[in-house]
DNA sequence: TATTGTTATACTCTATAACTATA
DNA sequence: TATAGTTATAGAGTATAACAATA
C-alpha cells in the first residue's frame, strides 16, 4: 500500500483562517477548472454569467459590484462574455452612459450546462458533509463575506 | 441616513459552495495585505516562512508541497526571502541537490510580528463568532483541504 | 530512471490612474 | 460634480515544458 506521506507542519499557518479559506477556496477552484473543462469557462465569467442571468438589464458596475470585481477589469470580461455570444450587451435607453446587459439563449444553455456539471462536481466533493454541515459551512461564508473591513 | 443598497441578485452562484469560498478567502487575503500593510509581506511569502520556520533544514520543493506551491514557483519566492534576510539557503549536506531552508533571527522577527498583526486583524473581523463558530469553521474547512479531486 | 532545483514563458486575476461621455 | 465605461499598465499567483545536476 503507498504509504500517506505526512506533509510538513505548516506552523503558525495552521491557526489562521484566513489560510484555510485560502487552501480551501484553491482546491475548489481546481475542481470548477476540472469541471467545465474544455469549455472555456473560467471561475469570473461564470460568476458575471449568472449574476447577468438574474438581472436582465443589470449595467457593467452593479454587476461587478455584485461580484466584487473592479469596474476597470469589467471591461474585457464583459467582452469576453460577448463575444462567446452569452450575453448580449446595449446601450442603456434610460442612461446612455450605461449598458443594459443580458443573457443570450446560448447563454442560458452554457449557464445550466456548466450548473450541472459544478454541481455534480461539488456533490461528490462535499460528498461526507451531510445537510447540517453544508448548512452551517454556507452560513459562516455568508457572515464572513457581509464582514466590511 | 445612507441606505444599505441592496447589491443585484447572484443567481445560481448563491448555492455553491465554492463562490463562497472564494469571496471570503478574498475578503481576508485584502485584510491581511492591511494588517502587514507597508512590511512587504504577502501570503505566500508568510506561509513559506512559517512552514520553513516549523520544518528547519527542509527544502523548497517539501515546503512547497506542503503549501501547494509548484517547484517552479518556489524558486522566485524563495530568493526573495533570502534577499530579504528572512531565510538562509544552503546546500543540503545530505542531498547535493537540494537545498536546506532555515528561517533567520531576522525571519523570527518579522514572522512573530506579522503573525501578531494578523491575528489581531482576524480577531477584529472574527468578533462576532464565538468559540463554537470559530471551531466549526477552521474544522470544516481542513475537511475541505483533505479532500482529493 | 527519478528527483531537486532552474529557466523561460504564458495566462489569469487584480489594482491604479487618467481619460470620455453622459447625467 | 458624479457616474458608466474605457484604456493602459503593472503586480502577483499559478501553470507547463524543457533542462542540468545529483540520487
Amino acid at each position: 500500500m503507498p504509504d500517506a506521506q505526512e506533509s510538513a507542519a505548516l506552523g503558525p499557518l495552521e491557526g489562521l483562517v484566513g489560510y484555510h479559506l485560502r487552501r480551501a477556496s484553491s482546491l475548489f477552484g481546481a475542481d470548477f477548472a476540472r469541471a467545465v473543462g474544455g469549455m472555456g469557462m473560467r471561475q469570473v465569467l461564470f460568476g458575471i454569467l449568472s449574476v447577468v442571468s438574474a438581472n436582465p438589464g443589470i449595467n457593467q458596475g452593479e454587476a461587478g459590484r455584485a461580484l466584487g470585481i473592479k469596474r476597470a477589469n469589467m471591461v474585457s470580461l464583459i467582452t469576453e462574455l460577448v463575444d462567446a455570444g452569452l450575453i448580449d450587451r446595449q446601450t442603456d435607453a434610460d442612461d446612455r452612459r450605461a449598458f443594459a446587459l443580458s443573457i443570450t439563449a446560448k447563454g442560458v444553455k452554457i449557464l445550466a450546462d456548466c450548473l450541472t456539471r459544478i454541481s455534480e462536481h461539488e456533490a461528490r466533493l462535499l460528498a461526507e458533509f451531510d445537510a447540517t454541515d453544508r448548512k452551517a459551512l454556507i452560513g459562516l461564508l455568508r457572515r464572513i463575506e457581509a464582514l466590511e473591513l
